[in-house]
RNA sequence: GGUGAGGUGGCCGAGAGGCUGAAGGCGCUCCCCUGCUAAGGGAGUAUAGGGUUUGUAGCCCUAUCGAGGGUUCGAAUCCCUCCCUCACCGCCA
């Protein structure tokens, strides 16, 4: 969420560049909204502080022993008056802060301006698209070969856009999160941490999802209607980047950085019909999150060592990628910049999304209420976030399959793999 | 799941309709005293929103005692719902 302020003091020049990134911001209404908002809080303050006095005085005069009667005649109708100025300034400081919400952050200066992928910049190509001198097969075909995904029984336990791994591949897909933990973990100086697959709807509201994006969520309601709904997670970054919400972290503390692996439940609302094959789009999928919150000042050099982090992944397990500078059009919600990683897919002949790594900057931290205080200073200012996959497990799985592929059907076994994988080096048919 | 006890500022802890944004203590900051240290004296010490303002200064107002609703001129205090913590019982990986 943007600062409140900002659209009272700079309304055009968020306009402006909200318009950068395809959102026109209904200037007119909202400076109307805001002057009667203005014109109603102060009403309604005042009414409350003459309230407040007289109430005091009622008390007072009570107190001494005196006749209230005449007091309490007076203020009969200030009741009235201020539960109505009140509902009223409720309900325009719901509509006002459901605008704000729903207003993505501001694109980056340097975020190149377009509407959509087509327009995004490429940054940097690693490694080198293997030339396969036999026909090369998708990951769901190289799978069947050896057994390890079952589509259609999946289907039958749950539905469409879920999966059963077994055998070799499951246990690949085991490896590969092992991996990546002990990567982060150990080597770039990440917090392991475990967290609630479901969360509540405060935690949702912090990190963007809510209020706009409810569909793309699978939601648990309670038994009774009073009772809290929950939701399952769609990624790490909203149970790890909220858990400095509604705290002040000292200084000292920062930078946090937090890793945790979770599967991931996506509704895929609005994708009917996309990547409708495989493993590639899917209601439930693992992944290895990374989650930093920092001073305002880090933030810059945060994200390009995360998303360094991220690549080193994909660099270990010697899958060529490319690093893209998401455009302006084709940013999330809340990111104020964004380097997406693409692995190359043989059997795609293109590049994929792997992982995705972005700066809020204070943007979910405003929404959250997470702060920190510097050393000496009384007023807490708020922390910069970001996230970013490190990496999306299942579309590893896959560029792993597709890439490391054989002509009799095999799967070589990456060697930073081997050791998670008992020793093996090869999958191979059965 | 049942029964009971609770949830108050950075922490501990009082308060049981009005003079309580909240006693007292601890911690922290500043000042005084002081060869050093220890002890002592004094002052200060939440957050958010709004108004005023050139101002992230000051001043003023409002809200906040787990959350939301209600009763009342007035709620930390009374009522309802929910959440969380602790104890015992039941169940369970």
């Amino acid at each position: 969420m943007l600062d409140a302020k900002y659209f009272r003091t700079d309304i055009a020049e968020a306009a402006e560049r909200l318009q950068s990134r395809g959102y026109t911001l209904d200037v007119a209404s909202l400076e109307a909204l805001e002057s009667r908002r203005k014109a109603l809080q102060v009403k309604t303050e005042s009414l409350q502080a003459e309230r407040n006095s007289r109430s005091k005085a009622i008390g007072k005069a009570k107190a001494s022993g005196e006749d209230i009667q005449p007091l309490l005649a007076a203020v009969a109708d200030l009741g009235d008056q201020l539960e109505q100025a009140k509902e009223q300034l409720k309900a325009l400081q719901v509509e006002l802060h459901d605008i704000i919400a729903g207003v993505p952050n501001l694109p980056d200066q340097q975020v190149p301006q377009g509407n959509d992928e087509n327009d995004n910049q490429e940054i940097s190509r690693w490694g080198e698209p293997q030339h396969y001198a036999f026909p090369v097969r998708d990951h769901v075909a190289v799978a069947e070969g050896l057994a390890g995904l079952d589509f259609e029984r999946a289907a039958k336990l749950t539905g469409a856009r879920f999966v059963v791994m077994q055998g070799g591949v499951a246990r690949l897909h085991r490896a590969l999160t092992q991996f990546m933990l002990n990567l982060h973990t150990e080597q770039h100086g990440y917090q392991e941490t475990y967290v609630p697959y479901l969360v509540n709807h405060d935690t949702l509201y912090g990190t963007g999802q809510l209020p706009k994006f409810g569909a793309d969520l699978f939601h648990v309601r309670g038994e009774t209607e009073q009772q809290v709904p929950l939701s399952l997670i769609p990624t790490a970054e909203v149970p790890l980047t909220n858990l400095w919400r509604d705290e002040i972290a000292d200084e000292a503390q920062l930078p946090l950085q937090y890793a945790a692996h979770t599967p991931c439940f996506r509704s895929e609302a609005g994708s009917h019909g996309r990547d409708t094959r495989g493993l590639i789009r899917q209601h439930q999928f693992d992944k290895v999150e990374l989650v930093w919150l920092v001073k305002p000042e880090q933030s810059d050099d945060a994200l390009e060592q995360l998303t360094s982090h991220a690549e080193k992944v994909l660099q270990l397990l010697e899958l060529p990628y490319r690093k893209m500078l998401l455009c302006t059009g084709d940013m999330g919600f809340g990111a104020a910049k964004t380097y997406d990683l693409e692995v190359w897919l043989p059997a795609q002949d293109a590049y994929r999304e792997i992982s995705s790594c972005s700066n809020m900057r204070d943007f979910q931290a405003r929404r959250m209420q997470a702060r920190f205080r510097r050393q000496g200073a009384k007023k807490p200012e708020l922390l910069h976030t970001l996230n970013g996959s490190g990496l999306a497990v299942g579309r590893t799985l896959v560029a792993i399959l597709e890439n490391y592929q054989q002509a009799d059907g095999s799967v070589i076994i990456p060697e930073v793999l081997q050791p998670y994988m008992g020793g093996l080096s090869v999958l191979k048919p059965v």
